[in-house]
RNA sequence: GGGCGCUUAGCUCAGCUGGAAGAGCGCUUGGUUUGCAACCAAGCGGCCGUGGGUUCAAAUCCCACAGCGUCCA
């Protein structure tokens, strides 16, 4: 069966009556007698353009966002919801999406999923959210933005429980009040669609709700979860009901703001400031295309009204669309043209997707993101690098962070940011650095891959353009234009080809995304009850006692290959491998058996022992861990967290562990950052770490639920990722560093004694990885360093203070008699081809050298330069060396009658045989080899004898 | 995480259909000039990213790794 009807007592007590949309075929509900569409369809224009349709705010911008944004919460709290401030836009405690996207993101998966209690039932929230998906669509339809707010109510109802607060019935109502009371919305603009929502494996009945053509918001009644034995059917797919149930709505804070101001497009109800000062910087007025203001603002809005009806879709036809619009412009009276209309539109959308996208990457650097080349960094990047094109493509004389600076001035709180001002305009000016390097690297790029293209092509090939954007960021427009500035003038670039790009980049990520790796220990684990973990009553605890729950031959091949059994207790104190932290090893002793664990892994919410052997199930074992090792992990994990805290100190809030590494000899850091660490800022972490392990007296330990945690700590704790179950591990050092962790932790800094931090690497971009090492491990690599230093100088036979300058001469030293060989060959080479000697004599004019040498072709080829460069003396030159087989080398004097009688490579061939080799060359040059040294001689006396010497 | 590209003199980069390591800028010296800039001439400066492989021969072709860049998830 599909869903019901969605027939509320709201509807009917304020007249609005069901009806079946004409042009989509979907149930809505009006309350005009003469409404047969839905509301949201290619017939139903805005009717709020020019004509606001939210009464009672006259601000434009951040005053209208924040007093729309503070109704709707007011409203809501005064019907018993409870504020809930915004959540970053970040989604750090997800780990299958980067960005919030939903006010409802905030929630899952641990509190949509039941496990978790929500921070408040019912709430209100206004979430800013970004969405990258139609960041093409941004400045040119008219409405598209990629960050907005979500304004919400949301409501967790447990009906299994008796806990049900409120569901449709009362959610409509409280929409409707808030529309038509309190933003004074006439009812009769006001429509309520049925259409099913489903998404990310759950789904339910939901209202869209449509005013004046545009939809303000979407309820959504979350009670179905994906079930092959569902009865309920949506889109092909089977839904059961779920034990929670959800009220999930979205309420556009823009498009709110848009209805109020009833601007020709949604940008100038939200960034008036920076839409008029742009227009100013570049000129754009009604007087550029002959225009009175109130003609311009006519045909804008008329524009703004059409896109609302036709939808734009990304890779649709563009020149068909552009015929249909211009034809409809024309219907309302506009003359209009194709070349007035882009003139218009083509600057118009770039000052509206501006303080769009700057609003966005506000958000994101703000939110303590570092730009990147991979993963969330890079959505940060791609933006600013639209902006920056953007720019350029206006011709605007001003920095990334001028514009940055402005839009925090207008458009901005910057009490949202948790990155300071200046840290978010460095991390700009960084990334404007970066913009300009591509593209002057650019310009010698494209100037080799056109070289071969003939100057008068009025088209480069396709892969051509490819190559350039994907290795080299040059969009087709920009490679295009720099080809053209150097000399290929008649080039044009195909209309729709950027669509034909994203086609195949779709394409690609299709089939990247078949391939999967899977690289687990597999075993086939009985059913058992949760192993009690000690290691968290007490980490210092070593011995236990416990039982063999059971004793599993490993098969698979594990990388240890001593690997014997996996073996599961109901209690135990090893630690398995989890957050960075390697597994513990140690001793499992039972009466009848010994073996020792060399890996602990978890496997469910069951610690699985890796043993050298086999145990009875049921026996009693003792165990025993392998102390100075699990000492030395935890030295070097707590050192983690006080080294993260460090950075973080230093650097400023954007610092975020990346990951982690552990073991007994060393840890990793990683941490993000927009600029390589040098020495010194290695040595002031590395101070500030010490300090810590010196001034804090204890580590403290807490286990919250989600909800506490969050609210105490907020997401910063979520550094090692995110973490599952409704349970956290808090991991608090003084007011140094806080993070949730599983690991084991010293109670004590003082327990690690010394931290060092050894040197820092380049993972990715935006990412420096530190090496830490602490405790013993840090004595034992102070050791290892100085008894380097030793040899190294014992070796020299000087003191190790003396190393660097020693190393320096004997350096310089080599060289400088590496260059004196060569001379001094050369040197023998001409004293031995002076007059007289048995290896030269002449032949009609040309000297002729065959002679037998030291050295490898690299120094013969030194020698036979002095020999032949000469064209004032002809010379054809034979040298041979026995040297790694046997070399053969021809050379004859360019341009001379020594190059017209002789052909080096025939000479070569002739003589190579003796060698057991072969070889090639140019006519004037040849070299070869052979695996006969022992053949030179018979080599050189061939030669003489074919030249007749 | 995946695709692609790059790594050569102090800097910016050519060379990459395997056969004698190049240009421009900078640097040194000399010339010119009252001096500087400019100009002219000569010179210095290279494990051609690292490690394997193919080949008589690799900067050049193949494989792996590293670093950098770029596009896409």
């Amino acid at each position: 069966m599909s869903l019901p009807p969605i027939d509320l007592k709201v509807f009917h007590d304020n007249g609005y009556m069901r009806r079946v949309c004409r042009v989509t075929g979907l149930s809505f509900w009006t309350c005009d007698p003469n409404r047969d569409t839905c509301g949201d369809t290619e017939e139903d224009e805005y009717t709020f353009i020019g004509n606001p349709i939210i009464a009672g705010f006259s601000d434009l911008g951040r005053d209208l966002k924040d007093s729309m944004r503070e109704a709707f919460i007011s409203f809501f709290e005064l019907s018993d919801h409870t504020r809930i401030q915004p959540y970053p836009v970040l989604a750090r405690w997800r780990d299958d999406i980067h960005l919030t996207i939903a006010s409802i993101a905030d929630f899952q998966p641990h509190v949509t999923s039941g496990e978790v209690e929500p921070p408040a039932n019912p709430l209100a929230i206004s979430q800013p959210c970004i969405r990258l998906n139609d960041v093409d669509a941004v400045g040119r339809s008219g409405r598209h933005l990629t960050t907005f707010e979500m304004m919400a109510h949301h409501v967790f109802n447990r009906p299994d429980k008796d806990k049900v607060i409120y569901w449709m019935e009362e959610c409509v109502s409280y929409c409707h009040q808030l529309l038509c009371e309190t933003f004074g919305i006439d009812p009769i603009e006001v429509t309520y669609v049925e259409n099913p929502w489903s998404g990310g494996g759950n789904a339910g009945p939901a209202v869209e709700v449509i005013v004046g053509g545009l939809e303000l918001a979407t309820l959504v009644f979350m009670n179905l979860e994906e079930n092959p034995d569902g009865d309920v059917d949506i889109k092909g797919v089977k839904y059961a009901e779920m034990p929670l149930q959800i009220i999930d709505t979205g309420y556009g804070l823009e498009r709110f703001c848009w209805a109020a101001a009833g601007t020709p497009t949604i940008y100038e109800a939200i960034y008036p400031e920076t839409v008029s000062w742009l227009k100013d910087l570049t000129g754009f007025s009604e007087d550029m295309f002959n225009l009175t203001k109130p003609q311009l603002d006519n045909l804008l809005g008329d524009m703004s009204r059409l896109f609302g009806i036709m939808n734009i879709e990304v890779g649709s036809d563009g020149d068909r669309m552009e015929q249909l619009f211009l034809s409809k412009l024309r219907e309302r009276g506009h003359d209009i043209n194709s070349e007035l209309f882009n003139s218009i539109t083509e600057p118009l959308s770039r000052i509206y997707a501006i303080p769009d996208h700057l609003h966005a990457i506000i958000n994101m650097i703000g939110d303590g993101l570092v730009p990147s080349n991979a993963k969330a960094g890079y959505l940060a990047r791609m933006m600013s690098r639209r902006i920056l094109r953007m720019r350029d493509e206006l011709g605007i004389k001003l920095s990334l962070s001028d514009l940055a600076t402005h839009h925090l001035e207008f458009n901005y709180d910057p009490n949202r940011m948790k990155q300071t001002s200046e840290g978010l305009l460095s991390i700009l000016r960084g990334e404007e650095e970066r913009y300009d390097e591509m593209l002057r690297k650019g310009q010698n790029v494209v100037r080799t891959a056109i070289k071969n293209i003939p100057q008068d092509s009025d088209e480069l090939p396709d892969d051509i353009l490819f190559t350039l954007s994907d290795s080299h960021g040059l969009s087709p427009d920009i490679a295009v234009k720099m080809a053209k500035e150097q000399g290929w003038s008649k080039l044009v670039l195909r209309t729709g080809f950027n669509a034909e790009m994203a086609e195949r980049h779709s394409a690609q990520a299709k089939l990247a995304a078949m391939t999967s790796t899977d690289n687990e220990l597999i075993l086939d684990i009985p059913d058992l009850p949760a192993t009690m973990t000690l290691y968290y009553d007490d980490t210092f605890q070593q011995n236990f006692e416990a039982s063999v729950l059971a004793s599993i031959p490993i098969t698979s091949n594990y990388a240890k290959s001593m690997a014997a059994h996996a073996i599961i207790l109901d209690r135990t104190c090893f630690y398995p491998e989890g957050g960075g932290q390697e597994g513990d090893y140690g001793k499992l002793i039972s009466e009848s058996s010994a073996h020792t664990v060399i890996d602990t892994k978890k496997v469910g919410n069951l610690v699985v022992h890796i043993s050298t052997g086999p145990f009875e199930i049921g026996d009693i074992v003792q165990g025993m861990i392998d102390w100075d090792r699990r000492k030395q992990l935890m030295d070097h994990h707590t050192s983690v967290h006080i080294v993260g805290g460090a950075a973080r100190k230093l650097l400023g809030p954007h610092i975020y562990q990346a990951g982690s590494n552990k073991s007994a000899d060393s840890s990793r850091l990683d941490i993000t950052h927009h600029r390589r660490l040098t020495r010194k800022d290695l040595d002031q972490i590395e101070s500030i770490a010490n300090e810590v392990v010196q001034n804090v007296q204890r580590i403290e330990k807490l286990t919250l639920n989600r909800k506490d945690a969050d609210r105490k700590f907020g997401f910063d704790l979520y550094q090692g990722g995110a973490p599952k179950g409704s349970e956290i591990r808090i991991i608090r050092i003084g007011d140094h560093d806080v993070q949730a962790c599983g690991g084991t932790h010293h109670d004590e800094p003082s327990k690690i004694g010394q931290i060092r931090v050894v040197r820092s690497s380049a993972v990715q971009d935006g990412v420096e990885r530190l090496h830490i090492v602490a405790g013993q491990s840090a004595m034992n690599h102070a050791r290892s360093q100085e008894s380097i230093l030793r040899d190294a100088a014992e070796v020299f036979q000087v003191q190790t203070e003396d190393l660097p300058n020693t190393a320096t001469r004997f350096f310089t030293e080599w060289k400088e008699q590496r260059k004196r060989i060569e001379i001094l060959e050369a040197e023998i080479v001409r004293l031995r081809t002076t007059g007289g000697s048995s290896d030269m004599s002449e032949v009609d004019g040309v000297r002729i050298v065959v002679m037998e040498v030291d050295g490898d072709l690299k120094q013969m080829t030194k020698m036979l330069k002095e020999l032949t460069l000469d064209e004032n003396s002809p010379t054809l030159a034979v040298l041979a060396s026995k040297l790694g087989g046997g070399k053969l080398m021809v050379a004859i004097t360019e341009n001379s009658i020594a190059s017209d009688r002789y052909n080096a490579v025939e000479i070569l061939n002739h003589i190579s045989g003796h060698i057991s080799g072969g070889g090639g060359g140019r006519p004037t040059f040849a070299q070869g080899g052979g695996s006969n040294p022992s053949g030179v001689p018979n080599a050189i006396s061939a030669a003489k004898d074919l030249l007749g010497v």
